[in-house]
DNA sequence: CCTATCATGTAATCCGTTACATGATTAT
DNA sequence: ATAATCATGTAACGGATTACATGATAGG
């Protein structure tokens, strides 16, 4: 029972790593874009920072080429899993997310709702598509986790942009 | 023009002090905690630094007792309202918020969705009726910020308390 | 009076953000 | 060859998290 405590960002790396069976800190770094990313992403100097600390806490095993392009290849370790199974078989007491949208924020605190409900109504209609070709694009033979994620999304992103195109409306003439 | 930059937190202690008409930290932090934490929490450290340093940046004064408590009281200086009005009118140049559900997740690293649906569903009814419960109680009197945003926390946890309880219908029998 | 909780901060550590830097490939 | 972009990191800084600490006030 070592104490090292892991933030999301490592069972992010660790969860990857499993799924792509090894690989080196810019292949998480596409993984991450194209899937997680999407929900919680992770700057790419904390995707070259956190395997590091995993390799200390002896999660992962790293083989680092001496010529080239001197990468660094991260692998699960039989600890690594133990912890990554543990993490998903544990009681979820996580707490609520919060939205955290800073547009929010300038509305809270006083800010004219016409032009940021009109720049926001756009972008979540740009994300909400992005999301409806990618499901699109699934044909339902992967994992079933990054498939009802993406429904969170969507579910997600269709009400951002109802609530921000309803703001939209009320002040547009106003 | 001097070049602090300045973080959310910071247009958070500056839009409530203007609207408190100044106070002491506690004072912030039991603002927060009523309103604009519901959607952007502050961490009480974080609420006893940023006022400092903003008092360094000149945007806010600051009154410190000597004796008894020693508490300190700020207010906006005429540079910190004019710094918050320039946020306010500023063109809304932020990125899209990120879910960073850690259910989520978890989810999407292939936990059991059962149990953490159930979990969810529950915590998400909860802050929904709270949510509501708070809307019940504005009179409709006060800033529309506050009732916007309120607005925005109800329709999000709408479509979460749907997306876990759907998943967890899927979940419960298998 | 004693204890619990309120009120008010400080400190250590860690993580995220941002910027810097540079070697390898690919395209022209 | 040269330029562009891909790939792979390092470093500095600041803010967030967490823990520690302690003086006031209120309730019993």
């Amino acid at each position: 029972m070592n104490g090292v405590s892991l933030s999301p960002t490592s069972y992010i790396v660790l969860g990857l790593l499993e799924r792509l069976g090894g690989g080196t800190s810019y292949k998480l770094k596409q993984a991450i874009a194209e899937s997680v990313g999407n929900f919680w992403s992770v700057p790419h100097s904390q995707i070259y920072a956190e395997p590091d600390r995993l390799e200390q806490a002896g999660l992962l095993g790293a083989e680092r080429e001496s010529g080239g392009r001197r990468r660094t290849r991260y692998t699960l370790t039989a600890e690594g899993l133990a912890v990554l199974d543990a993490w998903r078989e544990a009681p979820a007491d996580d707490g609520l997310p919060e939205l955290r949208d800073a547009a929010l924020l300038r509305l809270f605190m006083g800010a004219d709702p016409g032009p940021l409900a009109a720049v926001r109504e756009r972008a979540h209609r740009e994300r909400l598509a992005h999301y409806e070709a990618a499901k699109a694009r699934d044909d339902g033979t992967g994992d079933r986790g990054p498939w009802e994620t993406l429904e969170a999304g969507i579910a997600h992103e269709g009400v951002s942009v109802r609530f921000w195109s309803q703001l939209a409306e009320r002040h547009h003439h106003g």
